[in-house]
DNA sequence: AGTTTATGACTGACAATCAGTCATAAACAC
DNA sequence: GTGTTTATGACTGATTGTCAGTCATAAACT
């Protein structure tokens, strides 16, 4: 039999090396060949674990967004135990967006305007990614009696849409203490929040 | 005085040129040579109007964009008088999305997946542009006595966002109206809404 | 143990394509 | 006829994706 390769690491290390050249210098700045340097194979080897440029940037942009979902998920569950803490964590995490030091730099490189079509992609991964957690916050709301909606998974989608477009809103810094007071307001009413024993 | 050309009228012919052909073969594999080509000018014409090909994107996008915007403002306003009626009516343009034929044609269009950048800038334009048509039912609304709002702008993003929110939950023709019943819902529930007299 | 052979991994030069430039010409105004 | 703006299209440099062939490995067979 001939030479056998873990073709899984082989596509993750090439992804790698893609996404360090992608921070250093921009999705659209970097070339094939760029990566296949800084991965240390040929041209030819690229495309035997990719079929094409955008298809290692889908993978890094998955990968990165795996990551950020698993930190969310467990700030989410450090913020408290009841629904309501819950969910205020986790509108804190979506809002001001710091669950640590490298979240902050892979934002602003997110957010750097060559890299758009990056960011779109992560976006679209994000809400869709984020409904179960959110789903069993409002299920645990309910249950718990503080919370009052027939569908909880229509109700995920909609909160989380309307707390990523509260986000999206280029509210400026001074004003976002009563943008995000407003934005929870308005969450807590759509899932008919009452406080226990009101 | 040198001579004298209408830039602007000359900007749009190249740009309706590009709409054309993007329709036909998608903008991802349309060279700006087919541009040209489509528009009868030189290639150095073009640049002398666009600085690159992603600057015809936009312009294309913006345009449509445009006509969207004045398509879903005159529905709205023919949906009714008061700030409840304009509401629905704007839930249902955006989650039934059919304000006419061209609409549905374009909106095909823009959903096939190489046609994917444009229909991320096309989304981002989205919400903003609307988001003035929103606040002014809001504020309506609150005049009225039907709405309970502080903040109209804010409320307009958050109600904005679930709505987009819960167009791409992918929900199935068949479930969709539940879906709609219970994002109005939501929706009223999040402006604080109360029937007149309650 | 040594030789052959089968197989997939790997290579890098290369073809094809395309965005954007530039030297030149035409059209017009005065 | 001089000056200025608009227009041209051949050209360049760079980049993506391909392909004919090499290489390393291990099984099969002597």
């Amino acid at each position: 039999m001939p030479r056998v390769v873990d073709r899984t690491a082989r596509r993750s290390e090439i992804a790698a090396a893609a996404s360090r050249v992608f921070v250093e210098r921009g999705v659209a700045n970097t070339s094939v060949s760029d990566i296949v340097k800084s991965a240390g194979v040929a041209q030819g080897t690229f495309y035997l674990y990719f079929a094409t440029k955008d298809d290692v940037v889908m993978a890094v942009v998955d990968e990165m967004a795996g990551r950020m979902i698993a930190g969310i998920t467990a700030a989410v569950d450090a913020s408290g135990s009841t629904a309501v803490e819950k969910f205020l964590g986790l509108r804190d995490v979506l809002m001001a967006f710091d669950v640590d030091a490298t979240a902050v730099e892979l934002a602003d490189f997110m957010h750097r305007p060559e890299n758009r079509p990056l960011h779109d992609r992560m976006a679209e991964h994000f809400v869709p990614a984020l409904i179960p957690l959110m789903e069993s916050i409002v299920v645990q709301g309910v249950a718990e009696g503080v919370f009052n909606v027939r569908d909880p998974r229509a109700a995920a989608w909609f909160v989380l849409g309307g707390l990523q477009s509260a986000e999206l809103s280029g509210t400026p810094v001074a004003d976002m203490p009563a943008a995000i007071k407003a934005v929870t307001g308005f969450s807590l009413r759509a899932l008919g929040y009452t406080a226990v024993g009101s």
